[in-house]
DNA sequence: TTCAAAATGAAGCCTTGGCTACAGATTGCC
DNA sequence: GGCAATCTGTAGCCAAGGCTTCATTTTGAA
């Protein structure tokens, strides 16, 4: 409002995309955020009943790093939200949904991994690191790291 | 508890990663998660300093795609934890913390899009992808990124 | 100078995902 | 068969990050 800076304002370097564009990217990444620890929770869960046969409540909180009380609220989302059922001192179990989201799950995961891998990140980095990007993978990209594999000697 | 899984279980198939290594993953990502808002947030407004001369919450509000009563309540948690300050109606600043985290992010989220674009992923879907994916890579893995890049065409 | 439009910010609500503390159920060992 | 250890689950607390609503301030144009 003081200094003229109206050619400046009306030549915006177009270094940021549109505000709409951009907008639509952060809530991309919020959608996706959303759904990271239902995602995480139905592979964890998937891999412990592949692996040792049962998925407590106690064993899921361990593998997490979290309380036990926070895993046992969390799973009770994914019974509301119809991904798992639980038999008190039985385990949890996954339902269809919830299989059928884990292999999904599980299959991004080890791609991202070995992508990475490929790339020249150390195993055990690659594997920390994916378990955060794994959920902003989005079928178009991970489409790409599969042609990527393929095309380079996996 | 009936049937006999003791060799299944003593023999654990070592797909898994030990309870204490993955645990450490989750705790990783659950970390950086948390600082994901922060650095969207300040590199937003380092982008809007730089290319408009201010950083008003309503900008920041239509950029991020959220209310700007949230934009506002989030700006003063960067105030609080020291990224930044604001005079009303005249915008946010950042501080030299702030300019300084705002600096990294960018790099980061350049060298993500641009490792993604290598890999055949579109532009537009990389800098979405990208959004949520600059959280969570590592020192480690962003200096392989960017020996990727140097070693390869860019 | 007036005044409507725009921006600001506070208040209050919600869900998620952390936590601790406590109560109750089950298991499995002796 | 009993009992201690383990597991489960509830309750209640917290902060982050969304939202809407409303009051106030500032701006800028007439
Ligand atoms: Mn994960
Ligand atoms: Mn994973
Ligand atoms: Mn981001
Ligand atoms: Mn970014």
């Amino acid at each position: 409002m003081d200094d003229g800076d109206d050619a400046i304002r009306q030549s915006a370097p177009a270094e940021l995309p549109g505000e709409d564009t951009q907008a639509h990217r952060f809530g991309l990444a919020r959608e996706a955020q959303a759904t990271a620890v239902t995602e995480d929770y139905v592979e964890l869960i998937d891999d412990l009943i592949t692996t040792g046969g049962e998925a407590r409540p106690t064993d899921i909180a361990r593998r997490l790093g979290v309380a036990h009380a926070t895993a046992i609220k969390t799973i009770s989302r994914l019974k509301r939200d119809g991904f798992a059922v639980s038999r008190p001192y039985r385990g949890v179990f996954l339902t269809e949904q919830g299989r059928e989201l884990a292999c999904r799950v599980r299959a991004r995961h080890r791609l991202v991994v070995e992508v990475l891998t490929m790339l020249g990140v150390p195993e055990d980095v690659a594997e920390a690191d994916a378990e955060g990007i794994e959920h902003f993978v989005s079928p178009v990209t991970l489409a790409a790291f599969a042609a990527y594999r393929d095309r380079h000697g996996a």
